[in-house]
DNA sequence: TAAAATCTTGCACTCGGTGCAAATATCTCT
DNA sequence: AGAGATATTTGCACCGAGTGCAAGATTTTA
C-alpha cells in the first residue's frame, strides 16, 4: 500500500488511472496542435493514448473536455487570488491584481498555443465563449465573499460582468501586440485606461 | 411571374423555398418547446414539415441554428437602431436608447419561450454565449461608424464590451423580477444605476 | 415543348457518443 | 498466498447528427 504525501491512500488503481489520464490528454493535445481539433477523431487519439475508443470516455465526456478541462483550473487560481488580497482593498482594485497575477502565472507557451488552437476552431470558439460565463459566475461569488454589505449584490455582479468584459477586450487587444510586449506591462497599463475609460462613460451616461 | 413590392423577382420556385424553410423552422421550434431540444430528433422535424432529413440539412446547416437563425435578425436591428440615432448624441447615450429600443421591440411572447429553451439546454445555452460576442463586435462597428476620430478605437471596444456585459447581467436580473413588471422601466432604472456604478468603480480604479 | 437550371430525395458513409455485459486487473481480508 | 468483492477496460451493437453523391422530379427559360 502505497500513501501520498497528503497522506491519502494511492494504490496502483489511481496511480494508473491519472497516469492514463495524463496520457490520453498529451495524445488529444499534441494532435489537435498538429493536425487540427476536427481532424482528430477519438479512435486516433484513443490509439496513440494505447486505450479503446470507449475507455476515452471513462475519462472525458467529450472531444472538446479534453481542451477545457485543462482549463477549468484557471477559474479557481483565480477566486483564490482575490480571495488572498487584502480585506481592506477596494473591490475593484483586488480583482484587478488579482486578475494580472493569475492571467501572468498561467500565460505560458502551452496556454498560449491553446488560445491559437480555439481561435482557429469554431466549434472550440462557441464552447470558450461560455467559459467566461463561467469565470464571471465565479467571479461573482468571489466578490461576494468578500463584501459585508447585502445590497451590494447588484454592484458586485456588475463588477464581474465588466471586468469579465474587460478580460474579453484586453485579450483581444494583447493577441494584436507585437510578440515580445510584457504581459504584465500590458496588463496594468491596460487597466490604467480601463479605469479611467469606465469613469468617462459613467459620468457619460448620467446626465454628463 | 410574380413580383414582390419591392420589385424583384420571385417565381414559384423561391415562393415554395420560402414556405418550404417555414414550415421547417415552425415545425421544429414547435416539437422544441413540446418535448424539448434534445428529445426532437431531425428526422422528427422533417416528418412534421414534410420534407426528408435530407432536405432539412438544405435550408439549416444544424439543429442549433433553426433556434438561432431566429434570432440573428436581433443584431441588425440593433445595428439600425444605434445608426439612427441623433450624430450628436453622446455614444454612450446613443448606444443605451438603441439597445433599449431594440429589446423592448424584441420581446415578444416568442423571445420568451425561445429564452426559456435556451436557459433550460446546455447545448443551447453554450451557442447562446456565441451570440454576445457576436453582438459585441457588430456594436463596436456600429459605434466605429459614429466616431469620427480614429484614435477612440480603444474606447469603443471597451463601451461594446462593457455595454454587452451590462446587457447578460441586465438579462439575468430581469429574469428574477416579478411577472408583470414593465421591460421598459426595468431597463431604463437599470441603465440609470449602471451608469451610476460605472462610474464609482472608474473612480475607485484611478487613485479614488 | 425541349433543354437548362435548380430542388428534392434516397442511400451509404463517417464520426461523436451511450448502454451493456463480458473479461481483466486490483484490492481486501483471512 | 488465495478467494471473493470491487473497480477498470474493452468490444459490440446501437443512435443521432451531419455530408457527399447521383438519380429523379420540378421549375424556368428560350
Amino acid at each position: 500500500m502505497t500513501w501520498t504525501t497528503d497522506g491519502a491512500k494511492e494504490g496502483r488503481r489511481e496511480i494508473k488511472r491519472r497516469q492514463t489520464r495524463e496520457r490520453i490528454e498529451e495524445a488529444a493535445m499534441s494532435l489537435f496542435l498538429e493536425r487540427g481539433f476536427d481532424a482528430t477523431t477519438i479512435e486516433d487519439i484513443a490509439e496513440r493514448a494505447e486505450v479503446s475508443k470507449r475507455s476515452f470516455f471513462d475519462y472525458f465526456p467529450s472531444k472538446e473536455e479534453v481542451v477545457f478541462a485543462w482549463q477549468d483550473g484557471f477559474a479557481d487560481h483565480l477566486m483564490a487570488a482575490i480571495a488572498s488580497r487584502p480585506a481592506d482593498e477596494p473591490a475593484v482594485k483586488a480583482v484587478q491584481h488579482g486578475l494580472v497575477g493569475a492571467i501572468v502565472s498561467a500565460a505560458d507557451e502551452r496556454a498560449m498555443a491553446l488560445g491559437e488552437l480555439i481561435r482557429r476552431t469554431p466549434t472550440l470558439k462557441a464552447r470558450d465563449q461560455l467559459k467566461y460565463a463561467k469565470l464571471e459566475l465565479k467571479l461573482t461569488e468571489a466578490l461576494k465573499a468578500r463584501s459585508r454589505s447585502d445590497e451590494e449584490r447588484l454592484r458586485v455582479r456588475l463588477l464581474a460582468a465588466v471586468v469579465i468584459g474587460a478580460l474579453r477586450a484586453g485579450g483581444e487587444l494583447w493577441n494584436e501586440q507585437p510578440p515580445g510586449t510584457s504581459l504584465e506591462t500590458f496588463a496594468h497599463q491596460f487597466f490604467g485606461d480601463f479605469w479611467k475609460t469606465l469613469a468617462d462613460f459613467g459620468n457619460e451616461g448620467q446626465g454628463r
